[in-house]
DNA sequence: GCTTCATATTCTAATATTTTAATATGACAA
DNA sequence: TTGTCATATTAAAATATTAGAATATGAAGC
């Protein structure tokens, strides 16, 4: 199996698969954000924000800077985020079968068909 | 929170990010394939393969159509599933935090820093 | 030294997902 | 009608993820 290559993106897309930090991302979008701010804006408890961020953070999807005693956080790979949402927010319409010019169904599996 | 349109994208992710169901997209993408077929190529349980292809059908991602004794999987929104691996395999690099044309660090939550 | 603030870590309980094995269905052929 | 093939369903066990509570760290100010 190409288990090898999809694995990890498969745990990518796991990882981006939460409400939660799905919505960080998404405010991460607009402006980089201390936690705090990401809790209030959220309201997620602060430990559990910082548990999503550890998250994205060891995907470097964000990293953050610090700026006192506040930790900035930002998008460390804009493009990746951008490129996110315009996957999920995409239309993609439902097609039917493939078929052939009479109507048919083309059949899928031709050395199934030898019996 | 936003979280009520970000849940079902949230889902829609996890719901791709397994590697056996990246496996059967990227095979269907080829062309409609049979269970069995999916099985021997994936060398995956063929219960197991009914079972990822039902998530990814309830997801209408997938669907089949009957072609004597076999069921032909084929990608339902082809769309979806090109613009999925267009995004996973993208490159995306990676940037540093956002600076000040004099090199400082931008603060992140000025709201905050009035102490 | 204490407090306070911002953030992180750890542990646990609750849930969700995945795999495996066993079994079921339904069509068709012998 | 018995068997076989393709596929699906179910239940159980294994594993992973998540949320919540409690606690820790570390810097700054008093």
């Amino acid at each position: 199996m190409n288990t090898l290559n999809l694995r990890g993106r498969a745990e990518l897309l796991r990882q981006l698969g939460h409400p939660v930090r799905l919505a960080i991302l998404e405010e991460l979008m607009k402006s980089s954000k201390c936690v705090t701010d990401i809790r209030d804006f959220l309201e997620v408890p602060q430990p559990n924000v910082s548990q999503h961020l550890t998250v994205l953070r060891q995907q470097r999807i964000v990293d953050f800077s610090e700026d006192g005693k506040l930790r900035c956080y930002y998008l460390k790979r804009p493009a990746l985020v951008h490129a996110l949402f315009k996957f999920i927010f995409g239309e993609y319409p439902e097609e039917s079968a493939n078929q052939t010019n009479t109507g048919e169904q083309i059949s899928c599996c031709p050395n199934k068909g030898i019996k």
